[in-house]
DNA sequence: CGAATACTTAACAAAAAGGTTAAATATTGA
DNA sequence: TCAATATTTAACCTTTTTGTTAAGTATTCG
């Protein structure tokens, strides 16, 4: 199956999006609403064109949509590529916290024994 | 406050950890179970130097746990970090709930169905 | 029209990422 | 003790990432 591969490939470029201070910052304005290119770049101490590669990055992730309008250029956030890196996490959070689960009943179980020992002996005393 | 600074560098460096597919195969695997190095090298087809390099990536940020016993290295991992991207996406679910409630409803429907054969095997062991 | 504005592209450099092979280290087991 | 096993370190190469400045392309507006 392709979407298999896609998927992955999706992740690669979501996380590697998200890995970046920057880019995370934009995708915090922007969830804010809207921005032109100026705007996403001004609060970061770096040049045009350094944004506008970021900007691809998030494009190339899905993560953005951009619309000419005018001389400007109006960026919009697509979160749905998100729910591919939430969807990862969750998957692999679950196994964990199961791991945790067994771990915390197996404890539990022994704990149990314990303490019926500990009555024994209470008793014996 | 250190915490804050200390949390974004974290979140360069955990989803800089995920962005490579051989590192999230391995947290994969490491999600069933402890593996040594030589275990987790198996399916990919790189040199040990290679996996070791991607080891570190992951005990950098935060990820893994080794523990050397004799002359092999026990993997473990350590899914704490984790809720730091969680956090981080968490924020912005607002912007895709949507899909997030629909994601989040599949995955709890596997959950159940996947503890329902657990326990179907475990009682037939 | 022509200057200013909002970007992008080109060309370049430094640093980081990801891989390789060869050599070093440590532990086990014959 | 010696050979095999498991893994890391060193040295090296290539590609990608991130940034820079300078130049190019549209678009708006006086």
């Amino acid at each position: 199956m392709v979407k298999r591969e896609t998927v992955a490939l999706d992740l690669d470029a979501i996380f590697a999006a998200l890995s970046h201070p920057i880019r995370r910052a934009m995708l915090e304005r922007l969830a804010g609403g809207d921005a032109t290119v100026s705007e996403l770049a001004r609060p970061h101490g770096v040049s045009l064109p350094a944004i506008s590669r970021h900007l691809r990055v998030l494009e190339g992730a899905g993560l953005l949509k951009e619309e000419p309008d005018g001389r400007v250029r109006r960026c919009q956030i697509d979160a749905a590529p998100l729910s591919a890196a939430f969807g990862w996490l969750t998957r692999y959070r679950v196994l964990w916290e199961d791991r945790f689960a067994r771990l915390a009943e197996h404890l539990e179980e022994t704990r149990k024994k314990e303490r019926k020992e500990e009555r024994k002996h209470a008793h014996n005393r």
